[in-house]
DNA sequence: CGTCCTATTGACTTTCGTCAACCAATGTGG
DNA sequence: CCACATTGGTTGACGAAAGTCAATAGGACG
């Protein structure tokens, strides 16, 4: 199913190309890189609903994730949960920063994880600068995707990031049935909110006003019909004033 | 004033500890790299309110602050404008994806830039791995930061924002007067607001309430006086229960 | 068939955006 | 030097959006 070790620049654009850049010869592990970064590291394997690390921990390991989903969050003093992540496979997380982890990592189904002491990610880089270039790729574009979500929330609706979030997953195999149209999400509704940075409330009405509009049909509560991925689109461009009931 | 091209990581943490851990010596560039750089970019000086780049063009220089500030900001279809970073000294910016900005590039106020052609420093990279370890700690760092806007956009009230931005930038020396504790901002209430995803009326009215709190004194329309520095963190983390009027 | 858990809906409150008016600081022309 | 216009910032009033709390519906599972 997957290809063991891999770190992937995804291409999280505007869901109207999602052509093959992603495969970009330079952007991929090559043979020996990947055997050698998966020698060093130890693949492990955790049920659905699992922290792998908490906020605030000493942090010696990096991971890459396998197979699954891994939600990145980070909760303040206020309690109030942020997931700024769902890591997918490709994905690496658990960078340090003064030599702790800055947000915890949780299972959000049933994954595959490789992990690697920091120190030891540090030693291999050193001897392949080619995979520093990499890792910078990895991190420029990662970079991206959160300043594509700093815009998400700060300017669009709750409608808008839901729409937003959609495409976004409807661009991973793993949740998106390409020929039915289905996207399977692998989290609970709680986690969506969290993500959008609204109430579980909110997000349920934003679903049910994409549904009205008839841009999504609801297979169950964890599976979406994606009725018109263009319509999407529009609606996450678009500005908010349009409210065609 | 400003010692020629750096790249600094910023620390942006919780104000409360503005220890001197940026100066670690792993995270600057030695003399010699520092001259290889400056010899291979342009120094580029720009007055106030001018266009660096503009979201869309096509990207062959990468850009790094010596002096001034550089607001880094994203427009969607919807006219609404999201700003992403404010860059400052030892900052860099105009990183490329498949070949074009994302973004666009404006001087807050009058700004010296170092301009690098992409390629050269790929180059220059290739030639100093030490090179690419920091320019990876910095956009660790970048990433970090942004991922700390996530939270404060997703969870955080409006005065809560405003905090965390007077936190922010009483951290830049070229803010922030320690001594009067003045903190003068270069930047007008529609970027303030832009920046905190609000609207400029939202983000008046947040002062207002920080006045009436007596966290902070109006010096003039641009200057801050910080009268309580852990009053300030306190509402930044604190729930956004406590309406002690 | 009932129980438990999640998701959705409804009613109400709070926050925030919007439009308009107002104020203050700065600049201009007489 | 002063009336006056201009710009940027603040305040007020209102409406729209989203959060909150409570009630209800819908599945999964025993």
């Amino acid at each position: 199913l997957t290809s063991g070790l891999e770190i992937r620049a995804r291409h999280f654009n505007g869901a109207t190309e999602n052509s093959e850049k992603s495969a970009a010869p330079e952007n991929l592990l090559s043979r020996d890189q990947q055997q050698i970064l998966q020698r060093n590291a130890t693949l492990l394997t955790y049920r659905g609903g699992n922290m792998i690390f908490a906020q605030g921990e000493d942090a010696y390991f990096v991971y890459f994730v396998r197979d699954g989903m891994i939600r990145i969050a980070q909760t303040g003093d206020n309690e109030r949960r942020q997931i700024l992540n769902f890591s997918v496979p490709g994905d690496m997380f658990g960078i340090p920063l003064d030599g702790s982890y800055g947000n915890s990592a949780e299972t959000v189904c049933a994954s595959q994880v490789y992990r690697m002491p920091w120190r030891r990610l540090h030693e291999i880089m050193a001897e392949d600068p080619r995979l520093q270039v990499l890792l910078l790729n990895k991190f420029a574009c990662d970079l991206r995707q959160a300043q594509a979500r700093i815009v998400t929330l700060g300017v669009h609706s709750s409608v808008q990031r839901l729409a937003s979030f959609l495409l976004e997953f409807a661009s991973l195999p793993s949740c998106f049935d390409e020929t039915r149209r289905h996207l399977k999400l692998p989290l609970n509704r709680s986690d969506l909110a969290d993500y959008l940075g609204s109430a579980p409330e909110s997000t349920a009405r934003a679903i049910t006003a994409l549904r009205n509009k008839r841009l999504i049909r609801r297979v169950n509560a964890r599976t979406f019909e994606i009725l018109d991925i263009q319509g999407l689109d529009e609606i996450r461009r678009g500005n908010r004033k349009r409210q065609t009931s």
